[in-house]
DNA sequence: GATATGAGCGAGAGCGCTCTCTTAGCCAGC
DNA sequence: GCTGGCTAAGAGAGCGCTCTCGCTCATATC
C-alpha cells in the first residue's frame, strides 16, 4: 500500500488553515469549550457559544474531519439507504434514477471531506438494515424507497434524515411536483387530440406513483375521459407487460402516459410489436426524463424531473445540520417535448 | 458486486480492531518499522517487511485511514480523471458508461474510508487538470478517457494511475477484450447472413474505439465482406447522423455494427426513419450493454462490456499499492443476442 | 585498523480533534 | 456561614497513524 507523496508543493508556506486551537485562542476560550460551543454540546453558555460561532466564522474555520474521525471514533458520511428488490450493485449502472441521484449527492459533497455511503437491502430486512444505519450515522442519511414507517423508525433513532420523495409525517423531505406533473402530462397527451388515454403505474405502495397516479386521475376527471390503467413495477419488464394487457383489452386505446421512463421503454416495445405505430396509433408520455427517454425509438415526451438537484439539496440539508423536521423542498417538473408525441419534433432534444 | 458496507462495529465489545501497534508488538518491531514495511517505504529489510505482511494478515488489520489521514496531512481518496467535453456533472446520469465505472469504483471502496473524487475536463484544459489533480493525489487515480501522453504525463507526476481501456506506454491498465469483441460482433451478423456490413466507429482517437475498428477489419477481411464504415462520437447523435449518411450512400446494407450502444440507439432511430425494419432489414450489433442497448426498440444485441468489474479491479489494485508500471488485466467481453439480430429473441433478456 | 557510508530500526513528537476529569464560581438551603 | 449541588470552563489524555531524528551495526574505503 503506497502512499507517500513527493512532497514538492505548496508554494505558499505562511498560510495554515486555522484549527480548532486558533478559534479558541481568539475567543479567548479552551479548545474544549469551542468544540462544545460548536458542536452544540451542553456545557457552554449562551454568550460562549455565540462568541465561537462568531469567531469561527470570520476565521474560516472548517474542522479537519480526518482528526474528528480519529478522536471520535466515528467516520463522517453520509448514508444512502436505498430498499430495493436487487441487491446487485449494477443497478447502479442499469437504473437512471439511482445514478442521478449518486450524481447529485456526489456533487454536493465535491470539497468536503465527508464520504458517500451507500445501503441497499430487501424489503424484507429493511427494518434492520434501518436501524444499523440510523445507529451509526453521522452526517446523516438520504432515504429513497424507504416507506414511511421505516422513514420515521429512522427519525427516531437519528433526526439527521432527508426522505427523497417519499413522504412521512415529521421526516424532512425533498420531493418534485408528481402530482402536478402528471396532470400536465396526461393534460399533454389531451392537448394533442387524445381521448382515449390509457395509463400505466408504478407499484402503488411507491408515493411517486401514487402522487402521479393521482395527478393523471386529476385530468381525466377534468377533461372527462375513461379511466384505463395498469400497474407496472417501475421497471421495463413491467412496462411491456401492462403494454400488453392494457392494448388487448383497450384496443381503442391512443394515448399512454406511463409513470417511468423505464416502463415506458417496455411499453413502446409492447406498442411497436402490435403493428402500431407511435404517436400516430398512440402517443406516449414517460416520466423522469431519463437516458431510457432518449433512447426508446421513438425517443419519449416526458416529464423532466430534477433529480440531480433534489438529492443535492438534501444532501446539503444534511451537511448543514440543523434540520427541523417540517424541512421541506420542492422541484418542479417540466414538460419536454419528443417524437413519442409530436411527429414533427427534431431528432434530437 | 455486493453494495453493503457495515464491517465495522460489531456489537462484541470485547474486541478491538487491531492498530499497527499490535501488528508490530505481534511481528516483534517498532511502529515506524511496521508503518514502513506495509507502506513500501524504504529503511526496512526484505525479511522484516515479509513479517509484517505475515502478522499483518493474520491479524486481519486494516489502516485506520482517518488516523492516516490526520497523521500525514493527506486525505485519502480515490481519484477519477475523466476528459470529456461536457463538464456539467449530470452526466453521471445519462451516460451509462460513466455511471457503471462510478458503481465499480465505489464497490471497490465499499468497507474502506477512502473517498471517490470525481474530476472532470474538458480536453482543452486537461494537461492542467491532470498536473493539479496528480500533485494532489493519495491513493492514486483511475483515468477515463484520458489520452496517452497526458496518463504518462500523470504517471511521471504520481506513480499510482490506472488507466481504463486507453493504453499508454508503461502505464497500467485495465482493459476489455475490444478488439476479439468487435470480431465476435461483426462474426455474428456475418454469421446470421449478413453480407453487406457497415460500422459506425467512434472517435479514432479514442483507444476503445480503434481496438474495435480494428476488430471489425478482422472480420471483414477474413469473411472477404467490404468496408462500409462511418464515424460517430460515440454519442447517440452521432450514431443517428452516421447510420443517416451511410443507409443514403449504402442502401444495400443488411448488418450494422455500433461501436458504442448509445451510438446504436440513435441508429435505430435513423434506420426506422427510413422505413427499414430491424433485424428484417438490417440487423444491428451494439457494444457495451448498457441501459440504452435495452432501451433501444428493438432491443439491441451487443457486446457486453463489465465495466463496473473493471473499474472495480483498477480501484482495488490502487488500494492495493505496489503498482508496477508493468501491471494489466483484461476482461472479455460477451455476445448477448437480442431482437435486433435474432427475431425469435425473447421479449426480455 | 580507523573512518566514512548507509541501511535498518526505534523513540518520540506530533496531526486536530473529542471527551473525561477536574476545578472555579455561583446560588439555594439549613 | 457552611455545605451541597449545579453549571461553565479548562487541563490533559488520548485516537492510530506518519515521519523526523538519531542510534546501531555491517560493509566499503583509505
Amino acid at each position: 500500500m503506497t502512499l507517500v507523496v513527493d512532497d514538492d508543493c505548496e508554494p505558499d508556506m505562511s498560510y495554515r488553515k486555522p484549527t480548532i486551537e486558533d478559534v479558541a485562542r481568539e475567543a479567548g476560550v479552551s479548545r474544549a469549550t469551542a468544540s462544545r460551543a460548536m458542536n452544540n454540546m451542553p456545557g457552554a453558555s449562551g454568550l460562549t457559544r455565540a462568541r465561537v460561532a462568531e469567531v469561527a466564522a470570520t476565521l474560516g474555520y472548517r474542522p479537519n474531519q480526518a482528526a474528528r474521525a480519529l478522536a471520535s471514533g466515528r467516520r463522517m458520511v453520509v448514508d444512502l439507504v436505498v430498499v430495493n428488490y436487487d441487491p446487485d450493485l449494477s443497478w447502479i449502472g442499469s437504473h437512471p434514477y439511482f445514478s442521478r441521484v449518486i450524481a447529485g449527492m456526489m456533487s454536493a459533497l465535491d470539497g468536503s471531506t465527508v464520504h458517500l455511503q451507500i445501503h441497499v437491502g430487501l424489503m424484507a430486512g429493511a427494518a434492520e438494515l434501518i436501524d444499523t444505519v440510523a445507529r451509526q450515522a453521522t452526517v446523516g442519511a438520504v432515504l429513497v424507497n424507504v416507506p414511511p414507517d421505516l422513514a420515521i423508525r429512522f427519525q427516531r433513532r437519528c433526526p439527521r434524515v432527508v426522505s427523497l420523495n417519499t413522504p412521512a409525517s415529521s421526516v424532512p423531505i425533498v420531493e418534485s411536483e408528481n402530482t402536478a406533473g402528471a396532470y400536465t402530462a396526461v393534460g399533454h397527451l389531451h392537448q394533442i387530440g387524445c381521448r382515449r388515454i390509457a395509463a400505466i403505474h408504478g407499484p402503488s405502495i411507491n408515493a411517486c406513483a401514487s402522487s402521479r397516479r393521482a395527478g393523471h386521475l386529476g385530468l381525466i376527471g377534468d377533461a372527462g375521459v375513461p379511466d384505463i390503467a395498469a400497474g407496472g413495477g417501475f421497471l421495463r419488464e413491467g412496462g411491456y407487460r401492462a403494454a400488453a394487457q392494457l392494448l388487448a383489452q383497450h384496443p381503442e386505446v391512443d394515448g399512454l402516459f406511463v409513470s417511468s421512463d423505464l416502463m415506458a421503454a417496455g411499453a413502446v416495445h409492447a406498442i411497436t410489436a402490435t403493428g402500431r405505430r407511435i404517436p400516430d396509433d398512440i402517443a406516449v408520455v414517460g416520466f423522469d426524463d431519463s437516458i431510457a427517454a432518449v433512447c426508446a425509438n421513438p425517443p419519449l415526451s416526458t416529464m423532466r424531473l430534477p433529480v440531480e438537484e433534489m438529492a443535492a439539496a438534501a444532501t446539503k440539508a444534511l451537511l448543514d445540520g440543523d434540520l427541523p423536521s417540517s424541512w421541506q423542498k420542492t422541484f418542479p417538473v417540466q414538460l419536454i417535448t419528443r417524437q413519442s408525441t409530436d411527429p414533427t419534433a427534431a431528432a434530437y432534444t
